[in-house]
DNA sequence: ATAATATACAACCGAATGGTTGTACGTTGT
DNA sequence: ACAACGTACAACCATTCGGTTGTATATTAT
């Protein structure tokens, strides 16, 4: 399950580890673009401009619709939410270590060295 | 300027696409590790981590301190903020998109065709 | 002094990435 | 019917990525 999780999240930031993919999520985010349309905006062939599309779908950050012989392409604000979530428990770590500091410093006879943090917590 | 902004971009998110590289985000922003104490908690080689280690330093996500033969990384929580904020950009592209909808249906006779985004407003 | 530890970095390798061109096929317009 | 358009996909290519091993160097412990 959170093996899942992490295979989303690979692939959400790998789609917007590129700029014209992060550019072409940002129109089709603002509404409703055809591949083609998306295309012309770009000084590269179609066929690239399709591939960025095709890896944005595949991470879920956009849908296409098919009408007539155009492919419609729309973005998912909610796999954009969740990727602010992912963010936010980032920073709840670190402000995990924070109020950590603060005991320290709250109780300054508990230690005679200067161990901002334990060495090391190795998990196993 | 706005160049650099997605250079640092591509940087974030390209750190963030390993999910091995996000574990050690984690572990950082909670507290301060040694490479080496990192190293050991992966099923990879020292040299491995170091690089991961070294592509969330360039990223500017993770800073290292030298304390004796020991190289000690710590997360940068002020980027992962940054990061937050350009996702919640994205979302607030979305809110444009659904305000535009709304004026549509409040405004039905203003258009003859369904056009919900001017086919294709190119920036140059 | 010597050995062990922690880091740094280069060289290499297979796989994935981001681009290209070419071909094929359904849809639309004349 | 036929040409033009929009899409899909395969094949190819140079570069980058994520891993390895090996070597060098500075620090710490015996």
């Amino acid at each position: 399950m959170d093996g899942a999780d992490e295979d989303r999240a690979d692939a959400w930031f790998h789609a917007l580890s590129d700029r014209t993919r992060r550019d072409i999520l940002r129109r089709v985010l603002a509404g409703e673009h055809s591949v083609s349309t998306l295309a012309a905006s770009y000084d590269m062939s179609f066929a690239a401009v399709q591939k960025h599309v095709a890896v944005l779908e595949k991470a879920g950050l956009l849908t296409k619709r098919r009408q007539g012989r155009e492919a419609l392409a729309s973005g998912d604000v909610a796999a954009v939410r969740s990727l602010g979530g992912m963010l936010a428990e980032l920073e709840s770590l670190w402000r995990g270590r924070i109020s950590r500091i603060d005991e320290l410093i709250a109780t300054p006879e508990t230690h005679t060295q200067q161990t901002p943090t334990p060495p090391h917590t190795q998990k196993d």
